[in-house]
DNA sequence: TTGTACGCGTTATCAC
DNA sequence: GTGATAACGCGTACAA
């Protein structure tokens, strides 16, 4: 099976007929009726299979997109890695996984990718600056808006954390947190922190904020801080699940309960079936945006226009993490 | 940047040298200090870089392997993943994740990857029957013993299972269960039931099973029902964590208290973080498996004789679940 | 140490 | 509708 791997061209000598003709049927061209069932009967009993790399590198397209994630082990990745996956197949088209653990230089490499003609096209999400010529390349972000050029996903992450802020305000809360991680540079997920504080502000309220460059892994440790800093907090804004869940273990450490002492919203809404409570969460519709994502690659593909910025709604849900 | 992309021979034109001479830089072959640097000072003005494609079809090497799970949004997968990824990585190659969510026809795309030199191995986690001949195709299983010929990484499922059980027993729990899902055939995550009969008849007790083709996202429906069938069950054992969360709520809705009413172990031990209540669980070394298998792997690029069977030991991690 | 020339397996163009 | 043939960009004998 492995042993030598037959080419087009035998396959051409054994039927009679010119290379072309066999392409044309491996391709869905132009063909009699009769001249395509000879021909795949032929490659069938050689089973014959067409090589990848000969075609890619002619037809100059391999077929494969790159996702770039920071950590593909992270709920919220790992999701949108299976749904990216999916829609991709929809099309034939294969995805490559690259999971940078933040660091620069494998990122860049996901740009040689591109320019080896490894991957037709990129989808990242990550947080690191580049200095990298974005001109016509088909790529597209989630959750970052890079620039002018390359369109993005992402959620309606200020106004869906300012109407949570608010709700939990309406039900009484008034020392009201924020705990989350931050990257070194702007991002969309960012606007999270900029609805808190403009919530703050227009509530007349007193901040009381955790927010820092943490690693995957180091939540835990980060959670207890803002306990410690704001002991008195009455709910808390958890910018992603994984702090939500943090919080949960911190408060039964700490013998307050939830939802009556601390209210707890996080964003993301990937761990739904993981918890033993369920989170109040702002659920991102990560199917859809994935579908953008894609969509909007296969655009730039076909030299279509697209729109750059792509906010893909979300969906307060309200589980037991709040009154 | 996407405009042209230089050649080779533009490069040794400009270099006035000879093609060979610029691949020879290029692929670490013997040029002489000076001309070497000439070459490789021009490839960086001209930043060129070289295709893949080109380089694939004649090495007969993508230097990309295919990871076939099936859903990689599942912890224990996406888990893997990020290390297998991690670990191809280090050897330059880069890694491609088919989700098949346990359709046959998505598995068997991943052989014909293979075939047509889309990918130069395979190291895949999947429950189907295959009737594809294995000889000489360079792949690693997980959980996984397909045939004599394939090599496959998996825990100590039947031995950790059993101690698990009399840890149990040795806690005064005699109303066992066990709850878990199935596949159409026989895998090594199959022996964790093995060892839950084997130790049922052992010690003489009464079975307590549910056990099923269960979907992924239907496991708390399962569990809802593997509780009404045995609504005195004293401990269960889970075969993945995920079932053990859905016990935890399961017991939380019907009053029962977790570790003194009803003990828990599950499989897996890879949803660490994102429990309030730290289950009991067997820890798998998804890190050292994701290793081996990777390892296992090149081994074949090389011809080496590997050894096919390969256990790696787990670990009963005590969590809240357990006296 | 270096250059030449051929082949890797396909697809695309063009006459027929 | 079909068959030659020229690319695609690179690696590698082989000769120099």
């Amino acid at each position: 099976m492995k042993s030598k791997g037959i080419t087009i061209k035998e396959i051409a000598e054994i039927a009679n007929v010119g290379t072309g003709t066999v392409s044309r049927v491996i391709n869905g061209g132009v063909v009699s009726e009769e001249t395509r069932r000879k021909i795949e009967e032929i490659m069938a009993e050689n089973n014959y299979v067409p090589n990848s790399s000969a075609a890619a590198l002619r037809k100059k397209k391999v077929g494969i997109v790159a996702l770039l994630v920071p950590m593909i082990s992270v709920p919220f990745f790992s999701k949108t890695a299976y749904y990216v996956e999916s829609f991709l197949a929809d099309r034939h088209y294969k995805m490559m996984v690259i999971s940078s653990q933040n660091e620069k230089e494998k990122e860049l490499d996901v740009f040689s990718m591109l320019q080896r003609g490894q991957v037709d096209g990129l989808i990242f999400l990550t947080s690191h600056e580049h200095d990298f010529d974005f001109t016509d390349i088909p790529a597209v972000t989630i959750d970052r808006h890079l620039t002018e050029k390359i369109p993005y996903v992402t959620s309606s992450n200020y106004q869906s954390t300012f109407q949570a802020l608010e709700k939990l305000y309406a039900s009484g809360a008034r020392k009201i947190g924020f705990l989350g991680g931050c990257t070194t540079i702007e991002t969309e997920v960012t606007k999270r922190y900029d609805a808190y504080m403009d919530f703050i502000k227009q509530y007349n309220l007193d901040p009381r904020v955790h927010r820092d460059l943490f690693e995957h892994g180091e939540e835990e440790l980060a959670t207890n801080d803002f306990m410690e800093m704001y002991p008195d907090v009455d709910a808390v804004f958890a910018s992603s699940d994984i702090f939500g869940i943090c919080l949960l273990k911190e408060a039964a450490k700490r013998g307050k309960t939830v939802p009556t002492d601390l209210q707890i919203i996080s964003y993301d809404g990937v761990v739904d079936e993981m918890t033993e409570r369920t989170l109040t969460t702002i659920k991102q519709d990560v199917k859809t945006m994935s579908k953008k994502a894609v969509d909007l690659l296969f655009a730039q593909f076909s030299n279509v226009d697209v729109l750059i910025e792509n906010i893909i709604p979300t969906q307060l849900r309200k589980g037991d993490t709040t009154l």
